[in-house]
DNA sequence: TCTGGGGTCCTAGGACCC
DNA sequence: TCTGGGGTCCTAGGACCC
């Protein structure tokens, strides 16, 4: 089940008196700035416009569309939405991305009273229209992948089956780019290996394609051109990494921006990482140079962190070492916690008796408190916020002047 | 004024262990 | 008078997906 343009329906569902009728919507980044197009609606998409274009370059093929910014807490809020209508379904129904679904019917032939798959699928999407006003299109098959191929035949708001053992048939009339996972890349390596249809793909032997690339590889390329796939409908496990990065206005050079940049980044990362309860090893710090070349550098440490403060600094002495290695106008700077555990402890501490831990129980007491005033009254405070002495603040509210913020920052919290 | 931001998975080399 | 074969973990980079 995959909704069609639901970054485009999100947003007309968000502003209805403004949008609702509109046939020429581009979601995404302001054309003035360095922004792509998250989403297009069909009208747009007519023109040539597709998701990851460039904004600017998108408006000047659709001049009267109109843009408008990623509604994201209206698509968090129907992809909710969405998985809930779709246990009504079927007890095996998963979220593969915020607009994309798959349930398993196995099983369901005798509640569902034989009906072909065609009729339950569009009985399902007029439930869901109705429980969420969106619209999904819906591909059916023996296998996810067929099936999500399927979706594609499917759209806008269609149904497509693809019967059992018409797999295969169904996959040949496809092209190669059409495949899930062949990118602009392999397509690439298989042209300079002069295949560049669907028949010539099928007509290697496995032997072939594992003496261009590995045996693993080559299996599964064999496998996915034929329409084969056993991967189960499955929810994964939880997330594995947590990340944020942000691409500025103009190339950065200045190091003490980039710190800056990257403090709030790191405040983004690690609120989102104590929310989930988990605690990170590894810590990776990314820059982007103007020649679009991502440099990274990372560290584990065997104790697991989650405080603003130990965080950033790792962060920071991983920005420095890039900077020295790499010392190019940025565009963008991102950080990235993985490696998770459930708690910071270090089984070998005891063992080792080493020096101090990373990360004491103040760090992680200042940061969950931070949590709090946060969520009670906004972005009001991080790392790097002066904490006032409320005894010097009252002295001085006779008209003196304000601690400066060295001098505060000196004091102790309390 | 080309090229976002959130992810997953894979590879390859080196360190290190048995 | 020479250098195996298995494994895991870490790091850096890259392909790909929505």
């Amino acid at each position: 089940v995959d909704v069609d343009a639901m970054f485009v329906q999100c947003a007309v569902l968000s502003d209805p008196e403004r949008l609702a009728g509109e046939d020429l919507i581009l979601v995404g980044g302001s054309p003035q700035g360095r922004g792509v197009v998250t989403s297009a609606s069909y009208g747009c998409r007519a023109f040539g416009v597709r998701s990851a274009i460039s904004m600017a370059s998108a408006v000047r093929l659709c001049p009267s569309a109109i843009v408008v910014p990623v509604p994201g807490e209206m698509v968090r809020k129907k992809s909710r939405q969405l998985r809930i209508a779709l246990q009504h379904w079927s007890p095996v129904a998963v979220m593969a991305s915020v607009d994309e679904a798959y349930l398993d019917l196995s099983g369901t032939e005798v509640l569902y009273r034989h009906e072909p798959l065609e009729e339950t699928a569009r009985r399902i999407q007029r439930d869901l229209k109705l429980r969420t006003g969106l619209d999904v299109s819906i591909g059916g098959a023996t296998n996810r992948l067929v099936a999500k191929l399927a979706t594609s035949y499917a759209k806008p708001a269609g149904v497509f089956v693809v019967p059992p053992g018409d797999e295969a048939c169904f996959v040949a009339r496809l092209e190669i780019a059409d495949l899930i996972g062949v990118g602009p890349t392999l397509v690439e390596d298989l042209r300079r290996h002069g295949v560049t249809t669907m028949s010539a793909l099928r007509a290697l032997e496995l032997e072939t394609l594992g003496s261009w690339w590995g045996e693993d590889r080559a299996r599964w390329l064999w496998r996915v051109c034929r329409g084969m796939d056993d991967s189960p409908v499955a929810a994964r496990a939880g997330a594995k990494s947590i990340s944020s990065e942000t691409t500025f206005r103009r190339d950065i050079v200045d190091l003490d921006s980039l710190e800056r940049i990257l403090r709030g980044l790191v405040v983004d990362v690690a609120e989102s990482l104590r929310k989930q309860s988990l605690f990170a090893r590894t810590i990776t710090v990314k820059l982007r140079d103007r020649e679009f070349r991502d440099r990274s550098r990372s560290r584990t440490v065997r104790e697991a962190v989650q405080s603003d403060r130990v965080i950033y600094e790792l962060a920071r002495a991983l920005l420095r070492e890039l900077r020295e290695r790499h010392g190019k106008p940025a565009r963008l700077i991102g950080v990235s916690l993985g490696n998770f555990a459930s708690s910071g402890e270090d089984e070998q501490r005891s063992l080792l008796e080493l020096a101090r831990p990373l990360e004491g129980e103040r760090d992680r007491a200042v940061s969950r408190a931070v949590d709090l005033i946060r969520a009670r009254h906004g972005e009001v405070i991080g790392p790097g916020s002066v904490i006032a002495d409320p005894e010097r603040r009252r002295r001085s509210a006779g008209g003196g002047p304000d601690p400066s913020p060295a001098q505060s920052a000196q004091d102790e919290p309390r």
